[in-house]
RNA sequence: GCGCCCAUAGCUCAGCUGGAUAGAGCAACGGACUUCUAAUCCGUAGGUCGCAGGUUCGAAUCCUGCUGGGCGUACCA
């Protein structure tokens, strides 16, 4: 049945089989697939819906003309039914039309399923995705959307196309930060305001102690850039003393050479300058130098901490599970925010008692040498080993992180697991697959989802330290009361029939706002950087989730008007007419939902959701302004374009969905 | 030093294992609301795809070198 489907439902899938047999017999096996790949949407309408590149390539590998070989291929292949214009172009290219009566059939039979006409996967695979992940005692900020917010995503999709998904929230609620706290808590808390919000207050311990034990770190650093910018300003020297040679290349090197160092020593002095100028800030504050005097050794402290609860001290253990639940159910309010849920959350604490297994296991199995008293994995290709127990005995993440592969495979048997981090660990992951693959030799793929830095306005990466990073929560709060602000304004103008209660302003400005944040972020490509600009992203104008989703309000509205019977128009539906170009147009692209979630899953980048559903709502838009549905010319036309409407708001309420983005009836 | 990533329109970004005249959205300019929601639509303008070579019928895409930027680089996560 699924097959049946398969073939029914994805137009680029139909046309692939078809010429598959053709093409396998001028190929190798193995290469029927690479030609079946260059069989793709046209780029270009004026070249029909669908385009075959392959005869060129073949044309090469036979040593033949292009031209005869596609002449070849679409005299045999079986195409009438699906297309009714195949043209030879150019060199070489096979240029496909879809019949009208086909994209008409693929709508209905949309229209009637649930699914929307995209087939489940035929087999079905177990994944274990490991996203989000925050340190619990810290206060969520930007850098943590991204891999919510995409992790979420591939979750929904890959269950959605039908496979396995174990969403697994690999939380940091073992490290030192929690030494921090702990520390804070013994010197510093204030127990009233604990009692009222015992967050908030353990928040305000962390950053507390944190700055503190910063302080001290920046004055180590500040004699360390005085140092380098006294260096550097040796080199400028050095430079100059140079004489240009009169040799082109030599002196050109020479003049680069000399700009290198001046912007080095810019940097370096500007670096000075923020070092300097956060210390002095702690000075100038009477309060924190007096603290700042008081605790000379917290740095020290705040680790033996660390370690005392890692070594199971009573008190500090006792502390940490008073402490926890607090700091989880805090976190899980933003992810109640952003409709985020995971099936298990195992942190790093749930780990903790299988460590010292986990290196005995690598020395038993001779991975694992001491060197320089740590015990580490040397391994080909790195210069340096994944360290698994430091010199003082303690474990660190590569430790963390090989326990919970092997707890994973053991308990879930998956078949692929990924992991939703950024870039700047893709070397830490290359090492961690090395050694596990040897390790644990399962057939287990691990794959890591690595995505861009969170950039600001000025292009340099959010901050998570110093406070100054955005609190996620603050973001939020501010994306939904922009929205509000468009959302009450629009309402508020006169037009008393869309007029919005306050309680519907609210939940437009949720969806509007959230989904703004969560769109900004999906839309890029996951492996770039990107800016973060609220301007942008609060435009809600152009391609957001604001477009989307005002065209599923529009179609509503349509909806409502017309007091149209949907259960009828889905289940009676035996045809659309697809005459005017921006009908077919916009059914062209209905049928296509199951292509764009195929290109998701090709390579995990959700961002080839986001710009099938803006090519879609745009397509709505201009048949929207094109073709009226109330007022269309016949009863028959009407009801075609109804269902037209029907499926159009489906797949972009579905398609949001599928990103974490929800819609709304009225806007 | 070594390794990984990046450079596309004024700005922010797409561009799917090489395919036809490189695309969006903002911003700019010109049009369209007594007609299903103008959070919209239609149009105009805007690019030597960082530079130089190479591979081939064909390169933003693959290879080499260079320039400029980001990140990582033995006991943080």
């Amino acid at each position: 049945m699924a097959v049946e489907w398969l073939k029914f439902m994805n137009v680029l899938a139909e046309i692939k089989q078809r010429f598959a047999g053709v093409l396998g017999s001028y190929a190798e096996s193995n290469n029927v697939e690479s030609l079946l790949a260059m069989i793709k949407p046209a780029q270009d309408s004026r070249f029909g819906d669908y385009q075959a590149n392959c005869a060129m390539s073949l044309g090469k590998r036979l040593s033949r003309a292009p031209r005869d070989i596609a002449a070849e291929i679409v005299e045999k292949v079986q195409l009438d039914d699906l297309c009714d214009n195949v043209e030879i172009a150019g060199p070489g290219f096979i240029n496909l039309t879809i019949r009208d009566d086909y994209l008409a059939q693929q709508v209905v039979q949309a229209l009637a399923d649930d699914r929307l006409g995209v087939p489940a996967v035929t087999t079905e695979r177990t994944y274990v995705i490991d996203y989000s992940s925050p340190n619990v005692a810290k206060p969520m900020h930007v850098g943590h959307i991204r891999s919510t917010v995409i992790g979420d995503s591939l979750a929904r999709t890959l269950k959605f196309l039908g496979h396995q998904v174990i969403r697994d929230n690999h939380l940091g609620d073992w490290g030192t930060q929690f030494g921090m706290i702990i520390y804070g808590y013994k010197h510093f808390v204030d127990l009233d305001a604990y009692a009222v919000n015992p967050v908030a207050e353990l928040s305000r311990l962390y950053r507390l102690v944190n700055q503190l034990v910063d302080y001290y770190k920046s004055k180590l650093q500040l004699d360390l850039l005085l140092e380098q910018i006294k260096i550097r300003q040796e080199k400028i020297e050095e430079l100059s003393a140079l004489d240009l040679t009169g040799d082109e290349s030599q002196d050109k090197k020479l003049k680069k050479s000399r700009q290198r160092a001046a912007t080095q020593l810019d940097q370096a002095k500007s670096n000075y300058e923020a070092v300097d100028q956060k210390l002095s800030a702690i000075d100038n504050d009477a309060t924190l130098s007096q603290l700042v005097l008081a605790h000379p050794d917290i740095a020290k402290s705040v680790l033996l901490e660390t370690a005392a609860l890692h070594a199971g001290d009573e008190e500090n253990v006792k502390l940490w599970k008073d402490f926890l639940p607090k700091c989880r159910a805090d976190i899980q309010k933003i992810y109640g925010r952003l409709d985020i849920e995971f099936d298990v959350e195992y942190g790093e604490s749930f780990y903790h008692e299988m460590l010292s297994g986990v290196v005995q296991k690598l020395r038993d199995q001779d991975l694992a040498t001491d060197s320089k008293g740590a015990v580490c994995v040397f391994l080909e290709d790195f210069d340096t080993p994944m360290i698994v127990q430091k010199s003082d005995g303690a474990f660190l993440y590569s430790t963390t992180d090989l326990a919970t592969i092997q707890y994973r495979v053991a308990q879930w048997q998956p078949d692929e697991i990924l992991y939703v981090v950024d870039h700047r660990q893709s070397e830490h992951f290359q090492k961690l697959f090395a050694v596990a693959q040897s390790w644990i030799a399962d057939s287990v793929q691990l794959r890591h989802i690595s995505f861009g830095t969170v950039l600001d306005e000025h292009g340099r990466p959010y901050k998570t330290r110093s406070g100054s990073a955005v609190g996620l929560e603050g973001l939020l709060d501010e994306a939904v009361a922009k929205a509000l602000e468009i959302v009450s304004a629009d309402s508020g103008d006169g037009n008393s029939e869309y007029a919005l209660t306050t309680q519907q302003c609210a939940e437009v400005a949720n969806a509007v706002g959230h989904g703004a944040i969560k769109y900004a972020d999906l839309a890029h490509n996951r492996t770039s950087d990107y800016v973060f600009s609220y301007d942008k992203m609060m435009a809600l104008e152009g391609n957001t989730a604001t477009y989307m989703q005002y065209c599923y309000a529009r179609v509503q509205s349509i909806f409502r008007k017309g007091e149209v019977d949907l259960e009828q128009i889905r289940v009676t539906a035996d045809s659309v007419n697809l005459d005017h170009s921006a009908e077919r147009l916009l059914a062209l692209t209905l049928a296509r939902y199951a292509e764009a979630l195929d290109e998701v899953l090709e390579d995990y980048r959700p961002n080839q959701l986001t710009s099938y559903l803006f090519d879609l709502a745009k397509r709505f838009s201009s048949f929207f302004e094109q073709c009226p549905v109330l007022q269309a010319e016949d009863d028959a036309i009407k009801l075609s374009r109804l269902r037209l409407c029907d499926l159009t708001a489906r797949t972009i309420a579905h398609g949001l969905d599928l990103l974490g983005i929800g819609v709304v009836q009225q806007m």
